[in-house]
DNA sequence: ATACTAGTTGCAAATCATTTGCATTTATGA
DNA sequence: TCATAAATGCAAATGATTTGCAACTAGTAT
């Protein structure tokens, strides 16, 4: 994690690694409050969670994954992947779908307005086997 | 318009009505407050807006999209489609391509946990030309 | 190791999109 | 035309996120 920092030129802080370290041991994405109550080191304050997401996904180091919540929700770029998220119980299941990338990377030449695209999106919405 | 409502279950009212139109007509997926601005009846109230999006989002007259801004944004769920947002300038290009959307159908049926998937949001990111 | 400096953080207060309670109004079916 | 559930307006509340500013600290140069 420090590398990781270091590597885009931010410092290498207590807040960082903790909040760092948070999203990579999780299974799903966080939100600010999410990572807040995961935190151990209770001298970092929330506000410091809201801009450290907030810095780091404006390097390459988060993404911001749409869950059709009312707050926004992270994860490490580096495992990026889509989501089938329930829309009853708020369950959150990985797809793991190789033609979809295939697909998606090749609509990034496809524009005539975007010279180049940096990221993109796909979440899928429904309802899950226990709740329906 | 009327029979969109009505078949959905929803009384037509004035608001309902004119709020479906002002995004039958937009090319671009709008939020309440600008929703709000386009309206002409005067007597309808931004808390109305917010609530006619939301209900009508909940049935399948509306779609969210999400465009990483701070807000919500709304567009006809005939309407759907996926864009390219301009991380600079907000500039919001449509993508067609039929590639996209089979891929995305065959995937609908590869969940383990799911059931049926009811809706999927895909959303590019970038920097376009005039902004680069 | 020590000092410097820009970048970070904590705290409290401010913002701002969205929601809610409740009384009033209205669309629709009988 | 009437009854009634649904929809709306208004004002106040909510809650996530942001901001100003003073105090702190990681990384670098000395």
């Amino acid at each position: 994690m420090r590398n990781l920092l270091k590597g885009k030129g931010y410092k290498a802080t207590p807040a960082r690694i903790e909040i760092l370290d948070i999203l990579n041991k999780s299974k799903k994405p966080l939100n600010a409050e999410l990572v807040y109550q995961k935190i151990k080191n209770k001298n970092i304050n929330k506000t410091t969670v809201y801009r450290t997401l907030s810095s780091l996904s404006e390097s390459e180091i988060l993404k911001i994954v749409d869950l059709h919540k009312d707050s926004v929700f992270f994860e490490l770029q580096n495992k990026h992947h889509h989501h089938i998220i329930c829309t009853d119980c708020d369950l959150v299941e990985d797809i793991e779908n190789i033609e979809v990338e295939k697909v998606l990377s090749k609509i990034k030449i496809s524009s005539s307005k975007f010279k180049n695209i940096k990221e993109h999106s796909l979440e899928f919405f429904g309802i899950c086997k226990e709740c329906s």
